[in-house]
DNA sequence: CGGGACGTTGACCTGGATCAAAAATTGTGG
DNA sequence: CCACAATTTTTGATCCAGGTCAACGTCCCG
């Protein structure tokens, strides 16, 4: 597992990857296996562990009072979740299971003490943090300001990021667990649009979804939807090279 | 300056105003003023300092490649900026002044080492990120999936809860520094639009805003166009009175 | 009193929603 | 392995919330 962060201190990097390792040393201990459609946290209900997701798919989602739903926030293997719980035990959203999982498990006690102890664990806590305070600003500007294509693009090219980075995609393809339903409830749009777009996409040669497969066959011209919801970094990082995980990098 | 914490650990309310009576006592040492449409931070920019803001609006905003602006986060004061930045610089947003505004200056090297030393300053730092990122959960949800007159209801209801929290609102009115372009800008609408839904919450008496002044004439109604956006607590929390001081709290 | 924000309004257009129904796929139990 | 049910995908027809374009009113400030 390779965590990534932009650039302008290149020694936190080795520092994220021990504390990851050492993470990825003792969590094991206690481990769950989750299969899709399953809930890990119930909205409201109180939780007195971390997670870490080493495979399969998770969202934080929401349902409001009148049925609609919003997928906020996707995890994907290697991201911690529920730290900020750590400090504060309700939360309103739940987290459900998207793909067969596997998380491992640490109780907030020995996760603190841990964090005390090990700066590397620490700094990993607070990296993920605040890669999560990041994606959700993309996120907001994606909902915001950009119209149906240029959000699917955006979450697609995120996916293919975060998935080379964790090893679950090669090249251009990459398996893709959510139901266009779901997809709609991620990027604020109903099924049938997204079906849609998917439909255009698919006969401009740029992207095709079969069975929970996505190939991307136009990786620029996709990129070039997306490009404006791109953030400074992410479009100079693009600018300079890239080649293999370059890829945009949110949700 | 209150700070308020749903209920599950009321000691928690002690110790951040605690935390945060710290921070009045220390921070005032350095202070900065600014005035409407002066840029704090400049995107890209990085920058060794926390903030606390003390009075007038600060926004974080973005801007697209191709101009679209997009306001992702609006504070308000008793917010402490910056904190996410004290462990990475970089940052893609930038932060401006929406209305005079007077805010207290620490740096990162002597934030550090007060929340290390001093556990109530430490936990106010992080009950902030916390709260930043409920902030952003609601804030998505109600981009997702609000229509236009969801998202300006639920908006004002936070801007009049926060404001009251920060005693700067009375009863049901209080000053708003945004243009319509602004609050645009922040709800993924156009200004145009947001015009014609103001104008019909005033047919509808519900709402007035006049050079800057919003009077919510009918809190029960606009609470009503609120209501999906709400999450659980607030929900509850609506349903066992409130009174005064309730009302939503996110941006 | 003139110019530049900002607010307001109308006419019109369109991206995406809604409604409805068929096709394809997946899962299930026998 | 098949038959059947449930879920998911796909498509068409139609509608409407919100965007776009354009003009005019209003306020503010030098």
């Amino acid at each position: 597992m390779t965590i990534e962060f932009p650039p302008p201190r290149p020694q936190i990097q080795d520092r994220l990857e021990a504390g990851d390792v050492t993470l990825g040393r003792i969590m094991p201990a206690r481990s769950r296996r989750m299969k899709a459609h399953e809930v890990l946290i119930k909205a409201g209900e109180p939780h007195g562990e971390i997670y870490r997701l080493t495979s399969g798919w998770l969202a934080r989602s929401r349902t409001l009072s009148d049925g609609r739903q919003q997928i906020i926030m996707v995890f994907l293997p290697g991201d911690l979740l529920g730290l900020k719980t750590m400090l504060f035990d309700r939360q309103p959203d739940s987290i459900q299971c998207l793909a067969p999982a596997t998380l491992q498990i640490l109780d907030h006690g020995q996760a603190l003490e841990l964090a005390r102890t090990d700066p590397d664990v620490s700094l990993r806590f607070m990296w993920q943090l605040a890669e999560d305070e990041r994606r959700l600003h993309n996120w907001v500007i994606c909902l915001g300001r950009g119209n149906a294509v240029e959000r699917i693009a955006t979450l697609m090219l995120d996916f293919r990021g975060r998935l080379l980075q964790a090893g679950m995609a090669e090249g251009d393809s990459f398996n893709l667990p959510l139901t266009q339903e779901q997809l709609g409830e991620h990027l604020g749009l109903t099924i049938v649009h997204v079906n849609r777009i998917l439909r255009r996409l698919r006969e401009a040669g740029i992207l095709t979804v079969n069975r929970g497969l996505v190939e991307i066959h136009d990786v620029d011209a996709l990129s070039l939807y997306a490009a404006p919801m791109q953030d400074i970094f992410e479009r100079e990082s693009k600018s300079f090279g890239g080649g293999l995980s370059n890829g945009a990098s949110f949700t």
